[in-house]
DNA sequence: AAATGTTTTGCATACCTATGCAAAGCCACC
DNA sequence: GGTGGCTTTGCATAGGTATGCAAAACATTT
């Protein structure tokens, strides 16, 4: 087994010169001389040295690893992120170490990531952010939330943050739906105590009111697909009259409405019901779908994620910055005008039971 | 700065003891007495003191960290398997080290990866995966290829792979169609350079062969949605009669190649045409599509992939493995029995130009 | 050819933990 | 109380690399 054992040692004593050399070899910019380097790389070529990372972190202090906290990984915003976000740490010479947040041991987690001893960290679990990013931070390791923010508590530090413009979304998602001729307008909310949610009702109850409307009905989705369906059942089997447009804080949760409406509750989309949703996903824009959504931009987001955590890591210092990356509608074809004709309030169907 | 510089040592001044007995604190199963114990946990406590997993890595040889390889994350079926195999090693106490293979660079990943000491390879990428697999056995790392074989070369030793089973879902597809009546049976392939397409075609034109029929038509798309779009588009306008059933060798492709049918050729899936594809991907069951698939077991296959890999690790031996996971035949909504009277052979409509 | 400046090299040490070994402590038992 | 068995503890070292410092080699100038 000629395997692993080869160290920078056995490459020194093969090319006659010292560990020092071989070491200054792999290291990018130290000094070392032209002839030297040529012995030292044939030698870690003929006995198949590759310098030990861990070894290197030991002495440096930088692993060169970036911790990535998820919980959910079915929904359908992060595989896009993940590959991008692998990417372009890759280009920098990082990479990413995964922990799965399981809900009850949190604290084992944290652990188990400040043990890796990993150079930064980017938050993408809804729960369990704040007493997570409190520690790390404590513990001087750079922490980026994505996607979310942290409200923010006198006495404990400021953490980064990342996201899209969800209150400018919302609140021009709701001006569509109104220049639509829309009067009937339900919320389905994400979970409640996220802050994407909060602010996307927000901004979208804000443009509802600029246009002096508010709520018809609103229900709870829990940004998952099931609880979506429900909540869309729910909306539309009441005896009062239906509404005649959804904005679902999620695309996940608006395609999981517009396929109850469609084949549960047989009604048409957009032409019964408008529906738009938020985030842009790649199925977002299947042709089954081609959902009206507001977009969260990977590409600048992820970026923007990156450019904090590295220059945080860069510096040794620990820098608070709240990033917003602006997107913008994607009107497609799941929203289609009002008019009184059709208006649903007289060609609506009864409710099926 | 309270922040990282805390040793065992610092421990082990604060706690009055030996920096050994710090050691075998945080080691389970060492030797050490309940009151020592004691005194070490509350100054680890008092400190912030978290064991440096990379010293201890340089140790014992292993850093619990496991490499994994993907190249296409926008794959529908890869973050399903990202979420369960993360979550399955992290309860064994591993983590997965993310590598983006890009193609070009496939030298440099692998040298990152054998630098980062991982413990363990499991390979997702189509490309690359020979090379890689040989270098990382030879320096011996267990490696499980993931979702693929290796064609095995005299000399190369073989390389462990857990898969599903291609050659047997192809032929239950093949059987399936044929039992419906379909007469004019399309196979679109996948890359056609992997073992998945090449099993799954295998057993798909198998499965014809036994009902004593051969593939109407055949085109490729890569596993990639665009060019199975544009694949259906090609069999579809072509001058001679258009197939009545399409088998697409993953379901993502199976998703494009119906909406293509319906949105962008007019046709009715699954009165005209009936589509089945391969993997059973979440979207698969989604109400708008209701595809009729063979299942790969996402948890099965996890669960194969982390045993041979760990049982590789402790053991300390190559032991090379070829795993099959059984899987069924999902039937759903996109097949449909082909009766003489509506036979598309009369009903289909003049293909769109 | 000497003196000065610059690059290259080796030595020694530090980073932090696990573990073999021997010494020390503890317990019970005859 | 002494002896044997068992558990606990500390010492010392190893694991692989980076880096400050001083010595050595080389290049440049007068």
């Amino acid at each position: 087994m000629p395997g692993d054992r080869v160290s920078s040692i056995d490459v020194a004593r093969h090319a006659g010169v010292s560990q020092s050399a071989v070491s200054r070899t792999f290291t990018p910019g130290a000094s070392v001389g032209a002839a030297t380097r040529a012995k030292v790389l044939r030698a870690a070529q003929a006995l198949g040295y590759e310098p030990n990372a861990l070894a290197r972190s030991l002495i440096t202090g930088r692993s060169r690893i970036i911790g990535l906290v998820v919980s959910q990984l079915d929904n359908l915003f992060y595989p896009t992120v993940l590959e991008h976000l692998s990417r372009r740490l890759q280009a920098d010479g990082f990479h990413l170490l995964m922990f799965v947040a399981d809900e009850a041991d949190s604290d084992a987690l944290v652990e188990n990531m400040l043990q890796y001893r990993v150079d930064g960290i980017v938050l993408g679990a809804v729960t369990l952010s704040s007493a997570l990013a409190q520690r790390c931070t404590a513990a001087g390791i750079p922490v980026v939330l994505f996607n979310r923010v942290m409200a923010r508590r006198r006495g404990s530090p400021a953490v980064s943050s990342v996201r899209g413009d969800n209150v400018r979304g919302g609140r021009l998602l709701a001006q569509h739906l109104l220049a639509l001729g829309h009067s009937r307008i339900a919320f389905i909310a994400g979970r409640e105590d996220s802050s994407t949610n909060l602010e996307r009702e927000r901004g979208f109850v804000q443009g509802l009111a600029d246009g002096a409307r508010h709520l018809f009905a609103r229900a709870v989705g829990g940004y998952d697909a099931d609880q979506a369906a429900e909540a869309t059942r729910a909306l539309f089997r009441s005896s009062r009259k239906a509404p005649d447009a959804v904005f679902a804080a999620s695309d996940q949760m608006a395609l999981a409405v517009i396929d109850t409406l469609r084949h549960q509750l047989s009604m048409r989309v957009p032409e019964e019901v408008s529906v738009v949703g938020f985030d842009n996903v790649p199925q977002s824009s299947w042709p089954a779908y081609q959902l009206t959504t507001f977009e969260q931009p990977v590409v600048p987001m992820v970026e923007a994620t990156v450019t904090l955590l590295l220059e945080q890591i860069r510096s040794g210092a620990l820098r608070s910055q709240s990033l917003i990356v602006r997107g913008q509608l994607c009107v497609r074809a799941t929203t289609r005008m009002r008019t009184r004709a059709t208006s649903s309030r007289f060609a609506q169907p009864a409710a099926p039971r």
